[in-house]
DNA sequence: TCGGAAAACAAACGTATGTTCGTTTACGAG
DNA sequence: CTCGTAAACGAACATACGTTTGTTTTCCGA
């Protein structure tokens, strides 16, 4: 045996991409063998070099997507919203929990596996991380300018509201009981009014 | 060499876990070999064996003494709490944010690393997870049925809530800028009342 | 059609892993 | 003082790990 009749490069680095994601999800970064992720995708572990460079840079490539990706999307979703703060909050945590909802197992490694990496490509992830808190940050500074947002700590603020909108990505299941507009708006409501009636 | 002078079985198991929680806090379960851990309490790999029965069965006892603790304090922290359902959610708010402010490396592990227990080790840590769970589902519908309290979904709402007040361990640093006081104050408005004015 | 690149294979590398074993020495109850 | 036990040691076990290598077969552009 050597090359596989009808193997392809392209669609074999992307079923490494999506074996990887939720393998990294179930069992964590360190505890996926590359032998478990080769036997996933169908192909012996020698051959995944022909489309990674090592696991750490398959860890990293796989972060760094996501969070381009998060970026761009939630500024895409901020030039769509209207100008009011209270608008532009709203559609940043629509944005967020559908984001959230629909590529968990991806929140969820980007969250979750920064140990796993070298300094250098943490560093690099983190700053993605803080220029994505600095988008939330400004938004509730701009609500608080206009007055229709308590000024209380920013930072902590937005540190609580993120972790209650990325919350979902734990326990979501898509066959479950709400739907994902229903979600959205009951974390919408919470976040603006808590739950006191 | 053999037993060391000085040496003392109660000491070293504690250390062992001690160091343990630190490892695992910040490389994760997988990541922490036992000759990592070994070299950190200052004895040899196979000495642990004296203090713990498998690598496992150590992470299993630190979740499980975690999980007991928990919710030990928190009936006694709701047993002292005053009979109206707003003071009694306040009280377990408070005290939730305590405990993750100053066990949050328990609380990590108890919170990231069920997936590397084995499946009946996990079911019990589960179990005991969703008793806490109810615990604060039990208030929603308290303070629902007083009609202090908004009637969404009390599961879903309950799981945001709890999302929101344990993100508060990823990023607390003892040495940083707002005291416990003021981060416990700031969970309680925002989980209360939301960020609108 | 043909030749180089792509993509797989089998096999092995050195190292690290959790755990066990037999041995040695200090502690502490009688 | 004595003796069983506790608690450490050094060494080794089998297995698993990430990665490299050389080879073989298929694909595809010129």
């Amino acid at each position: 045996m050597a090359r596989i009749t009808g193997s392809n490069g392209e669609r074999t680095a992307l079923a490494i991409r999506h074996a990887a994601l939720r393998l990294i999800h179930r069992h964590g970064f360190a505890a996926m063998s590359l032998r478990d992720l080769a036997a996933e995708v169908g192909i012996r572990p020698g051959s995944l070099y022909n489309h990674i460079a090592t696991k750490q840079s398959l860890l990293f490539d796989l972060m760094h997507e996501h969070m381009t990706t998060l970026l761009a999307e939630t500024d895409a979703a901020l030039a769509a919203a209207g100008p009011a703060p209270l608008d532009r909050l709203r559609s940043f945590i629509a944005h967020h929990v559908l984001y959230h909802l629909e590529r968990k197992r991806e929140v969820y490694i980007a969250n979750f596996e920064l140990r796993a990496l070298d300094a250098a490509n943490a560093a690099r992830i983190l700053a993605m991380r803080h220029d994505y808190e600095a988008r939330l940050i400004g938004l509730l500074e701009e609500g608080a300018a206009a007055g229709v947002l308590a000024t209380a700590d920013m930072r902590v603020t937005a540190y609580a509201m993120l972790a209650m909108l990325t919350g979902v990505c734990t326990w979501y299941k898509p066959s479950g009981r709400l739907d994902r507009a229903a979600i959205v708006a009951l974390h919408t409501d919470l976040a603006l009014d808590g739950i006191r009636r």
